[in-house]
DNA sequence: GCCATGTCTGAGTCTTTGTCTCAATTCTGT
DNA sequence: ACAGAATTGAGACAAAGACTCAGACATGGC
């Protein structure tokens, strides 16, 4: 717990210097909104850090989360995590980035994380055989996880939001 | 040229005895809706699609479009591409379904596709390792496709909906 | 510490994709 | 041809997110 706290300021002070070195400025929003954001453990939509941010700031407007969003998104330390909705997640980028793949269930709408090193090697070919410079990798799966015992603990019904 | 025309035909059929082994309707508008899909040759959007089955009966609706996606989806006749945007793309499922990776251009909006054949043994292994019932995948790649003599061809400036 | 400058913000409006409703229409089996 | 049920078009509606603009506020220079 002490050591994550150490690692969020950690992280505030890269965005600060982040939005120094952009030439943007640092204001008590964008902190409100970065705080917000890496007080998450898990997957967030843009309305949930709305509503997070507003708890830190009650002014924080939906106007500036959305304008804060590809912000942090740019400094790395907040990554995307599109699941094939008409809405965007968002996650703090706490961990190393390794390479992930989701894996998004039909059913209860959760979202789990797994290794997929194997991308890696995947992009570097891509970019040798085609010629294009790679931004970014996603794989999506999605998957049953109500069936049986070796699920991951999945056994709900539909439902939006409970991230 | 007369071999494609014979395939589209075909197709047709087989949407027809999609439709009526479902117990759904063959109507003159959902007819339109999917020879306008198989019209392209590349992806589109819905509202492209709007666009095009009006030119073929100008009183299809947009929610006509909007129902008769979901169907010929379900027909494996048409198929959903995903890429991170607000909107879907589709494309008319002509070739033999193999596991593919989309390449998306930053820079022109264009859509590559590849072979990806190893995501079918992933598929396998996130199934067996996590005991759960996989459902799609798909693996997209986002790039730069204009910088040199090797690439693709794309030397545009960004731009929406020409696809 | 204060000021001028230019960036940032909030509130609300607007756009876009997609869904829903309902009366009118049109397939389909008989 | 007919009845009955599925389908349709028009437009209202919903939700995510972008845009506008006047007022607020970081920031660098003094």
């Amino acid at each position: 717990m002490q050591c994550q706290q150490t690692d969020v300021s950690n992280a505030r002070d890269t965005f600060k210097e982040f939005l120094n070195s952009k030439g943007l400025r640092v204001t008590t929003q964008r902190l409100a909104i970065f705080d917000a954001a890496y007080g998450y453990n898990d997957h967030f939509t843009a309305e949930d850090l709305l509503e997070s941010a507003r708890l830190i700031d009650d002014s924080v407007s939906r106007a500036t989360v959305y304008r804060a969003l590809p912000i942090m998104t740019q400094s790395s330390l907040i990554r995307e995590v599109d699941v094939g909705r008409d809405y965007k997640f968002y996650m703090a980028n706490k961990n190393a980035t390794t390479f992930k793949a989701q894996v998004i269930c039909v059913d209860c709408d959760k979202i789990f994380e797994i290794d997929a090193p194997f991308m890696e090697w995947y992009g570097k070919t891509v970019a040798d055989k085609l010629g294009l410079e790679v931004v970014t990798q996603r794989l999506q799966v999605t998957a049953h996880c109500q069936s049986d015992s070796k699920s991951m603990g999945c056994k709900n019904a539909p439902s939006r939001g409970n991230h």
